[in-house]
DNA sequence: CTCGAAATAAACATTT
DNA sequence: AAAATGTTTATTTCGA
């Protein structure tokens, strides 16, 4: 199996990665992805990125804030500050294991990531998880000028640009960016540069959910190019709620997941859209379609029963029902499984596998974000083992079917009330600002109407 | 290549 | 009457 592969694969890739560094300082080429990563991350230092408010220069996320240099080389110089150590954890994706003191953490670091298989693919989702924001980063930027330019605000105003700037970009990145890439740079594997996946472009991965048939398109969870990533549950929920990027689940599994997450274990149609449009940023658009998608499956699947209501009817889940189709389909993710190990795109559909299966499993998908992170470590945990164990036996089908697994409601009172609400507002962008700010206090439901697609050409 | 599952479309029925 | 909800059928795509 390719599996086996991987570490080579791996080696080539901080090849590349290395290569394209350089490249990119000599030539001071432009769109090289990796500047931005690097500008944002450092962005919250006082120092400088001059916001070039140039109508030109925007276009392609190169924004034009460049750090003069990269000092701090490399941690080999300053031992306590590995750029996946931090806080007394391990920083690694998903993975926050304690470790006391640097020593410690080396070693933790040199037997729990090493080189192999599992530690490769959770490179290159944390590859994809950045690709992924930069280019949100590079559209909220844009969309900032335009926003600026509309209302005269001079270019080159530091004042002005800073703050939004900032803002987003330390609430988008927080995470993931310290993660990947720290300030110190180079050779540091984890900082990704050019496309080293599949595609080769690099915004083309994103490209092809973002520009062109923005909204569903006809892939699914499947999709080899547009898969999301993150290797941590919590990021996860932010990245699909700001990130157009299709959900790596079916529409039924979907569905099923609002309604468990309702307090009531039921939900009106209505509210399920709204779940969907609150969840998932890629649900914010063409909303003819997977609306009429999620009332198809609906009524398709024996698994959602419709109860007659005082005030209308409401959806509720036949969990035998639903765990009984599961077998055949996606015992365990077979399929995804089968694709995490054979394809390049390795490790994306492992992540979506992953994610597959706890959301079959009633494991609350998202909820470290929404409420904290209490149980992040136990998650992390948790994700290490599924991740260990769809590794390994690719297939067992030993369907765990413990279908009333983790009740888990309190997830948070989903308390839905018919808002009307302004179509226009809440924007992508801002949605995420506001949604990790402003805590578990959920924005009520935006009503994302599907504006006619027009944010492709970007 | 065939087959089944899922996505997408769309016609049509029923309820609000 | 219009819009929202539900049902169904058909077609397409993709992975097994």
């Amino acid at each position: 199996t390719e599996v086996g592969m991987i570490p080579t694969e791996l080696q080539q890739l901080w090849k590349e990665v290395t290569s394209a560094h350089s490249a990119e300082e000599t030539t001071g080429s432009n769109h090289s992805s990796l500047d931005l990563t690097t500008t944002c991350v450092s962005s919250s230092a006082p120092s400088k990125t001059s916001l070039i408010m140039n109508p030109h220069a925007s276009t392609n996320g190169q924004l034009s804030v460049h750090t003069p240099k990269r000092e701090s080389l490399s941690h080999e110089e300053h031992p306590h500050s590995h750029p996946l150590y931090g806080h007394g954890v391990c920083k690694w994706p998903g993975c926050e294991a304690v470790c006391e003191d640097f020593q410690s953490f080396l070693k933790h670091l040199n037997s729990e990531h090493a080189l192999d298989d599992r530690s490769t693919a959770q490179c290159r989702v944390q590859m994809q998880v950045v690709q992924q924001l930069e280019l949100q980063l590079a559209k909220d930027k844009e969309r900032l000028q335009a926003m600026m330019t509309h209302l005269h605000v001079k270019s080159t105003e530091p004042k002005a640009a800073p703050q939004p700037l900032n803002l987003v970009s330390s609430v988008t990145l927080s995470k993931s960016a310290s993660e990947a890439s720290p300030q110190s740079l180079p050779h540091t594997p984890t900082t990704p540069t050019a496309p080293i996946t599949p595609v080769t472009q690099g915004p083309s991965v994103i490209t092809t959910t973002s520009m062109h048939t923005v909204g569903p398109i006809r892939r699914r969870y499947s999709d080899k190019y547009n898969v999301p990533i993150s290797s941590d549950i919590a990021q996860n929920q932010e990245f699909y709620k700001n990130a157009e990027v299709r959900p790596p689940f079916t529409y039924a599994s979907l569905i099923r997941q609002a309604i468990l997450e309702s307090p009531e274990k039921q939900l009106t149609l209505n509210e399920i859209y709204n779940w969907f449009t609150r969840m998932f940023a890629y649900f914010r658009r063409n909303a003819a379609t997977w609306k009429n998608a999620v009332r198809h499956n609906l009524s398709l699947h024996k698994c959602f029963v419709r109860v007659e209501n005082v005030k209308g009817a409401v959806w509720t889940v036949d969990e035998v029902e639903f765990q009984k189709r599961r077998p055949q389909k996606i015992s365990g993710n077979p399929s995804l499984i089968k694709n995490m190990q054979s394809s390049h795109a390795y490790c994306t559909p492992l992540n979506a596998a992953l994610q597959a299966s706890m959301a079959e499993n009633s494991i609350p998908l998202y909820t470290t974000a929404s409420m904290g992170n209490p149980t992040l470590g136990n998650l992390a945990s948790a994700i290490r083992e599924e991740l260990n164990g769809a590794m390994e036996h690719t297939n067992s089908n030993e369907s765990d079917s413990s279908p009333g697994r983790s009740p888990m409601q309190a997830v948070h009172p989903v308390h839905v009330k018919e808002e009307p609400l302004d179509p226009e507002e809440a924007e992508g962008p801002l949605s995420l600002v506001t949604t990790a700010n402003h805590s578990p206090d959920f924005d009520h439901d935006r009503d994302y109407e599907d504006e006619p697609v027009n944010e492709d050409m970007e």
